[in-house]
DNA sequence: CTTGCTACTCTTTTT
DNA sequence: GAGTAGCAAG
């Protein structure tokens, strides 16, 4: 038998064999789905005619794309990947889009905007339309629009039952007018703009039938309406269609996706054969054992019984904790702990949360005890505001049109152009038919700042002419130099400092690609995910929440802030369905876990700067007493043992100004957090952290340090 | 037009 | 507690 085949057990390699025609896997966490999906890749181009059969395989991030092209490779060599096409929806829509742009009705130009950029959008629509930002809010229009273009409701389909609803067609209509005359597209759009061409156009459909003669979904239960459109358009015909999900695990319901596509899949292909993965290979016995008795509870779902023969393992640990604080210095301590006894590395662990905001007392107490961690998310990388910057200049060079990015630099460093001459130079341009460049080079827009906006429009064609022939580094460069925004940047601060070393990094990912084209560049920019740059060689714990979680798995996973109001999140406790969802999350969680499970709560919550008493989250009550670690019983136990791990009292002295982990700033080493204080006479001796410099002994009355 | 101040809302989750 | 919108002064 292949040796591509071996090592799989009976039901995987059922489903990696599968005869053509629609297949669905119900895959539990840890049974080898992403192994099936990758080995059905490599089954598929190599027992069909090489020139006959390519193949889409849509995964839910860029970084699951990678490691199959990579595992591609290496199975099959190289060349097998010219039949492959694997990306997510968003990037191979975007991909469909650019080469059937004339079909599309769009420029091959086009850019993509990312929530920023919709959201700055948005906001234009909304003044346009004289409309109060308070009292409608331009994220929740986004998010209806979002849910409408989702769901392939077009502006003047949009249902209108209130007058909320009457606002947000209009904002649809002007929203869309104000892409197209960006030369943009959104997220939604790359979706459901593809669905539309392929609805509309049967050349491409039939092109695209052709060019995808199977088609591979990961993550189904996570696909939505306008996903679902796609796959079935593509797929109806020839029904070489291939799913692997898991209902368990659908997580992102907010943001369209509708696990009831597995029942439509049903429907619409009734010869759909289902395949089980039911055998885990990832957790211990006790984890599952956990893990089932949460999701158990939620109605409606098929039962699954998971198993594994990797053992029982440790029990699990759950705790009380005073504060935050406390818990996140809980999870520091462990994870020394753990290190030292050698039960895992550093590597192998993370610690997970419901919000982003909660990352922050876990970043502080590892910066505390000078431990090592790496954060997913939250401070993207690519959402920063000087790398926002420095991508906006490239985009109004490949894209003139771009008033977005242009509104962000136009005056970013300080060039005496305003509000005003923007919004007129948008004004005038528009009601011309024009591009900003165009409108400044004809003198559409006289004034005071007329000759500051000429001088802009020079140097902006000089980039123009210098992106046709130069490399993309040189012009980036180029354009930072003679921007003045290198020289705006560093302004001899720290944090300048700190900001254009982050555009550096951004220069050594377009050094590190080589040769790539601007528009290259900028497509695949405007889709990185979170996870998609995140390094496993680094030996450090990783901090993300639940959500960017998915998909991977850790020896040992701390969840903290397992608290109602967290987790399940206040904002869904009035929805049954929503709150299914919490848990699901939570199984989530539970089942990226190999070895330990730690799940902690605090007893005290502080919110606004006020502080709360917090009940343990819902969903620890479902968990069997058997399989924890010690009792649990009551709260008062469990506090007890949390000051008994407490060594030494950190209550702070009442005269004393710091406390350990307060955020100070000093004139000269930029801002910092305090590691310890003491008393000295009628001063406090400091101990503080700064990231330029590392670890300062200082006078709380004589450095100037102050409270952040 | 820019800067610096005060007052205000806001915290889900993300391609 | 923090980012930002809105306002007043330079």
């Amino acid at each position: 038998m292949d040796e591509l085949l071996q090592k799989l057990n009976p039901q995987q390699l059922q489903a990696v064999t599968a005869e053509d025609g629609p297949v669905l896997v119900l895959a539990g966490p840890g049974s080898g789905k992403t192994r099936v999906l990758v080995h059905r890749v490599a089954w598929l181009l190599r027992t069909r005619p090489p020139h006959l059969q390519a193949v889409m395989a849509v995964t839910f991030t860029n970084k699951a794309a990678r490691e199959m092209r990579d595992r591609l490779s290496h199975l099959l060599g190289h060349s097998a990947l010219d039949r492959l096409a694997v990306g997510t929806f968003h990037s191979l829509c975007a991909r469909l889009l650019r080469r059937e742009a004339d079909s599309a009705g769009l420029d091959r130009n086009f850019v993509i905007f990312d929530s920023d950029d919709q959201l700055a959008l948005m906001k234009s629509v909304l003044k346009s339309l004289n409309l109060d930002e308070k009292k409608f809010r331009p994220a929740a229009i986004h998010a209806a629009i979002s849910r409408a273009k989702n769901e392939l409701i077009a502006p003047a389909a949009y249902p209108l039952q209130s007058y909320f609803d009457e606002i947000v067609q209009r904002a649809y209509v002007q929203y869309n007018a104000l892409l197209r005359a960006n030369n943009a597209l959104d997220f939604d759009d790359l979706i459901m703009e593809s669905v539309l061409l392929l609805q509309r156009d049967e050349h491409v459909l039939r092109r695209s039938r052709e060019r995808y003669a199977h088609i591979l979904v990961d993550e189904f239960q996570d696909t939505n309406v306008a996903q679902y459109a796609l796959v079935k358009l593509l797929a109806m015909e020839h029904r070489r269609l291939f799913c692997v999900g898991d209902p368990d695990q659908s997580i992102y319901a907010w943001r369209g996706a509708d696990y009831r596509n597995v029942y439509r899949l049903r429907q619409d292909f009734p010869d759909l054969r289902v395949i089980p993965l039911e055998q885990n290979y990832r957790s211990t016995q006790t984890i599952l054992d956990a893990a089932m008795a949460v999701i158990r509870k939620n109605a409606q779902r098929q039962h699954i019984q998971l198993f594994t023969d990797r053992g029982r393992g440790p029990r699990i640990v759950v705790r009380e904790l005073f504060d935050e604080r406390e818990e996140a210095e809980y999870v520091v301590e462990t994870i020394r702990e753990i290190a030292r006894r050698g039960a895992a590395q550093r590597g192998e662990i993370a610690v997970m949360y419901r919000t982003n905001a909660q990352s922050r007392a876990l970043e502080e107490a590892f910066i505390r005890a000078g431990e090592p961690y790496r954060l997913v998310g939250a401070t993207r990388f690519y959402a920063r505001r000087e790398i926002k910057d420095t991508l906006a200049y490239l985009r109004i060079v490949h894209n003139p049109a771009d008033t977005v990015s242009l509104q962000r630099v136009i005056n970013v460093p300080p060039r005496g152009i305003g509000e005003k001459t923007f919004a007129q130079l948008e004004l005038v341009a528009r009601a011309r038919g024009l591009t900003p460049l165009q409108a400044i080079q004809q003198g559409a827009v006289d004034g005071r700042a007329a000759k500051a906006l000429q001088a802009f429009a020079e140097r902006w064609q000089s980039w123009i002419a210098l992106s046709a022939q130069a490399s993309l580094l040189q012009l980036f460069d180029h354009i930072l130099n003679t921007s003045g925004y290198a020289d705006y940047l560093r302004d001899g601060t720290q944090e300048g400092e700190e900001r254009w070393e982050n555009v550096q990094e951004l220069r050594n990912v377009i050094a590190e690609a080589g040769g790539l084209s601007l528009a290259d560049f900028l497509a695949e920019v405007s889709l990185v995910s979170d996870v998609d740059d995140f390094d496993e060689r680094v030996d450090a714990p990783v901090l993300l929440t639940l959500h960017a979680a998915k998909g991977l798995e850790f020896r040992v996973v701390f969840i903290v802030g397992l608290s109602e109001g967290t987790l399940p999140h206040s904002r869904t406790l009035d929805d049954p369905e929503q709150i299914a969802e919490e848990r699901r999350l939570l199984y989530v969680g539970i089942t990226r876990a190999q070895e330990r499970l730690y799940l902690l709560y605090p007893f005290r919550r502080s919110f606004w700067s006020e502080d709360d008493v917090t009940e343990p989250s819902r969903f620890l009550r479902d968990l069997p007493p058997e399989l924890l670690e010690g009792n649990v019983g009551g709260r008062a136990g469990a506090k007890r043992k949390a000051s008994q791990w407490q060594s030494e009292p950190v209550k702070p002295k009442a005269s004393l100004r710091f406390r350990p982990g307060d955020r100070v700033s000093h004139p000269h080493f930029g801002s910092g957090v305090v590691l310890s204080s003491a008393p000295i006479g009628d001063d406090e001796e400091l101990e503080v952290f700064f990231p330029s410099v590392g670890g300062k002994r200082l006078s709380a009355n004589f450095s100037g340090l102050k409270q952040l």
